[in-house]
DNA sequence: AATGAATGAGGATTCATTCAT
DNA sequence: AATGAATGAATCCTCATTCAT
């Protein structure tokens, strides 16, 4: 028991010592970009020496890649799930854009730096930004996936140009309330998009 | 003649070098954004060295500053101006997208270097963001001009909403393209984006 | 043993390295002055790299306020005490002003750099100025309670005014010696500057 | 008539440039002694480029040492001269001392930097230490006449060290005031000194 | 008499990273 | 699991100076 104990606290305080370095380089990332974070102001701010950084993470591009792929999953647990398959399609696809406009207000960190790494273009790329469009190239599958499932008239091609749509203009949109520091009805104008998605998908599914 | 003009070039000519500068700097900065930038790397693509370029500019942001405002104005130069005023309104707004998007295609560096600093949050705001961000705003009511002239029975809250929609689709399928590396057809998109914003237009000014 | 010691010795071994840093900096700052002091020339003088004098200390200002507090206490220690208190007022005065004297001589840097950066103004006052002028005010007060300790008729304002006398005798005699290059007999002249300091404060206990 | 003037005009030009210059670098040097004056700041102080200041000056160290020249020729102007050969020795050194000590206050720049210049030892001696010394001897021996005048019993080699011990104190209590930011009586602690070496030289000269 | 432009050397400082402990 | 110390390369920028005009 002592013994499973001390040995539980001591790797317990590993780990607490890597989040303390995510949640910093989060914070600093999100706002800084890829070149903005340097391992110094990351240590000042968890509290940590650089060196330690350096027993955790093998080296920058893995500690930006780290904190891709955390700020992701706290982006998903923060994004509601919507409840039961009920209502209209244009009521199910108005909820779920408006979840996910709740949760980019909340988490934003995973977007924005996400967008950064995805617009430089470097002479080696970093992981961090493969992770990232991973992580895009899932959404796009998603949001096609439940635009085949509310209309199967739908023809594929059309299906993914109005995913990629729908992802365009979510990024578009965020990308606009980080420009006008925050003073917008996010909310709305991810509902407005979402009706014209699906306005779009509506007359695309009548059309073939 | 000749001789002359030869014999001259090569010494003090100050117009060239700060066109020579902002060529590398454009090239650098589109790519790899604020801190991507090096001076070093400047001096290096543009042949002059370090300390010339601070001749030519105050600082580092200064150049990146003149950076923006001259690949906005190349950029402007790049967009065909629609024709004259024919055909119905969703003719010629998606005349206008098109335009737009193939602007883009050939001229990505202002909008890839204004996103990544509107994107980035550091303590002292470069100048070339809020150039950026002036530019964004001169757009967003262009647009919104076009719109009140198209639909003049739309409301100005209307309007604004739909220019920001406007706006915000094109950020966002202009990082699509970026993201994609190129393979794909942002012509179509942007034409979609218009016939959408169009749609929208229509309904909204029918529904007051 | 000694091999473990010798093992040991060669590799971070913090505080000999900011001595070896602190002794390469006085040498340089009390010869040369704030500006004149390049970490490039601290750096080659002391063997370590400019990065690592940034390990020990701050920023250039901090290097150098360190620099006059050492050197001040090294200063201290070579300023001989006077035994006991024996003598007349005149044997004593002149036996402290001899070893003052005696110290300059072997231990210049303090004062010289002290001086220098006493007399410059620049926009952000250096730290190392407001440490060398606390120490000036504190010795000034010594001087001042050895004065009233031996002359107790004397008035609180001409023990000020005396000991700012004393003071900047002594600067003076010092600035005399470093200009002439050290051919000059500062012992005897800090004697003089005793005993006309003496006389004065016999004669104004004497006329209250 | 037309001819000469505009000549004039031309060289006058000349002149006061050279004078803007030299007015631009005084304010600096005094401020913040030979490495802290750059030319750039010279240039940007006095409106002039850096090129034009090379028009005139040799280099640097040449602009200093005019700098100290001119600089100690205004300050020769700013101290009055002694009326007529009146009133007791005491009388007559402690006006004296009162002159020098107001000349100090409203000219200060020359003896800072002549200071600041005196206690850097640099690996090649600037032009303008050099005259700073020479005008240095020459007071010296100035104030020396007038010893031997007042005095015609005293030896030469106290006639010596009375001039040097009251060099010193002049320039020490001028650098006591620099420290002190300018609030102290400075002309009373110079009548203090002139009695006190008028004291010492009529002890020394009784003394022989 | 003056100056716009250029330039190589050097300024302070920060970088990501390593290594012995 | 962690860290104090070190380090070479790179950062932005200023320096004194030159030169063609």
């Amino acid at each position: 028991m002592t013994s499973a104990q001390t040995t539980r606290k001591k790797r317990a305080n590993g780990v607490e010592s890597r989040q303390r370095i995510l949640d910093a380089a989060v914070e600093i990332a999100g706002e800084r970009g890829y070149d903005g974070t340097s391992i110094a102001a990351v240590s000042a701010k968890c509290g940590l020496p650089a060196s330690s950084i350096y027993w955790h993470f093998k080296d920058k591009d893995d500690l930006i890649a780290a904190v891709i792929e955390r700020s992701f999953e706290s982006w998903l647990t923060a994004v509601e799930l919507p409840g039961d398959d009920v209502g209209t399609p244009l009521e199910r696809v108005t909820v779920m854009a408006a979840n996910v406009a709740r949760s980019l207000i909340g988490t934003p960190d995973f977007l924005r730096l996400g967008l950064m790494l995805a617009l430089e273009r470097r002479p080696t790329e970093p992981r961090g930004r493969t992770v990232f469009l991973q992580v895009r190239a899932t959404t796009h599958q998603k949001i096609a996936d439940v635009l085949t499932a509310l209309f199967p008239a739908l023809h594929a091609d059309d299906v993914d140009t109005l995913a990629t749509y729908a992802v365009a203009g979510a990024d578009g949109l965020f990308v606009h309330r980080e420009v006008t520091g925050g003073s917008v009805d996010l909310v709305a104008l991810f509902e407005l998009h979402a009706r014209l998605v699906h306005d779009a998908a509506t007359r695309m599914a009548a059309a073939r």
